[in-house]
DNA sequence: CACTTTCCGTACGGTAGCGTATGGAGCAAT
DNA sequence: ATTGCTCCATACGCTACCGTACGGAAAGTG
């Protein structure tokens, strides 16, 4: 009537649940006998699948930046004419929900990678994949390749920001803010100044 | 002939101390009797001075409020015909280094809100005041209120989302990018489009 | 010089979590 | 049926912390 009771579990098992857990409470509470504890087991299976706690880390940074780059490679795939549309496709995935659990794995990456070394290479791979991405997005709208460049920094360095931030009271609309910004960022004509 | 060898110590030694390895491992590693080590103390000294560890960490969020806010209103405090200087300054702060104690303590902090409803609000606090100072300095730069809040949004996401990405390997000179992105973020002119 | 207050050291019990050792259930092949 | 392999449970020792109880030194107060 229950679950199947006797469920093998295999290595990517344990990743996702570690994924979760990294989502919602962040990369050091990241516990073996938590993670077992949600999964119905007991550490005895943790520790046939995985070295120790630090194998099952780096086993979550690889799947995590495969993922990403996959992904944004994917999301920025050569469609002649809707390149725009793709940039402003990139921001909206990052900007969509504050809760969302792609945002809150990414920032615990990030504050994960500002004290361990292995996490700090995982976020600069998947950080360097998304800026050339984007940059190349930029470039085939029409921008020269310093501009391309410079945005493509401005937008990341936005969407991510903008996730971090509390601005719940902050003169009504966010919302529309937001979608302005958006207008700021990504429209790939050039705000030529006036002379 | 080394230090005072029974220097007494208050609250506010417990709170910096604190602040630094906030700074350097996160609001989850403030542990007692490691501050206790660090302070050349034992934990008696500690749960003198206070209750226990949360009456620490509430200090400290306290402390840290107090200090940004007073910091925010005095950097933008008015000064006529200096406005759009003071904006590209407000920018400088953060994006001077990137190990710089301020950043990473922000970042913790915005770690920490994300799971304690306690750093969740003074987050939020300190969001709000910053907004509305920057706000105010777009305003005084000429932009309509709707532009300048807009503006103020882009702005501090920009900033915190800049410091918690790794675009080493990037195209080159990053730091030019940086340059010109204070412009696209800071210039009080309109950049009206062709219509 | 007693006496008190302030501040800190020492010692203890308790919990959480890591990693290991070992056994055992289920299944496959012989 | 026996053997062997895969996967998990149980039990254990160990470390890192938290918080408390209590004692003692230093410094002020009369």
């Amino acid at each position: 009537m229950d679950k199947p009771p006797r469920a093998q579990l295999d290595r990517t098992t344990w990743i996702h649940a570690a994924l979760d857990t990294l989502a919602d409470e962040g990369a050091g509470s990241i516990r073996v006998e938590i993670l077992a504890k949600r999964l119905h087991v007991t550490k005895g299976s943790f520790y046939w699948h995985f070295k120790d706690r630090q194998d099952l880390l780096d086993a979550v940074l690889e799947t995590w930046k495969e993922g990403r780059i996959r992904d944004i490679v994917k999301q920025t795939r050569p469609e002649p004419g809707r390149e725009e549309a793709q940039l402003y496709h990139v921001i909206d995935v990052y900007s969509a929900s504050r809760n969302n659990k792609g945002i809150l794995i990414e920032l615990a990456m990030r504050d994960w990678a500002r004290r361990d070394p292995a996490a700090q290479k995982i976020v600069e791979a998947v950080d360097t994949a998304r800026l050339n991405c984007a940059r190349d997005l930029f470039i085939a709208c029409g921008l020269p390749k310093n501009e391309a460049s410079t945005r493509s920094v401005l937008l990341y360095a936005y969407v991510f920001g903008v996730s971090m931030m509390n601005c719940g009271n902050f003169d009504g609309n966010v919302e529309e803010m937001k979608t302005e910004i958006r207008h700021i960022i990504a429209r790939s004509r050039t705000p030529t100044p006036p002379a």
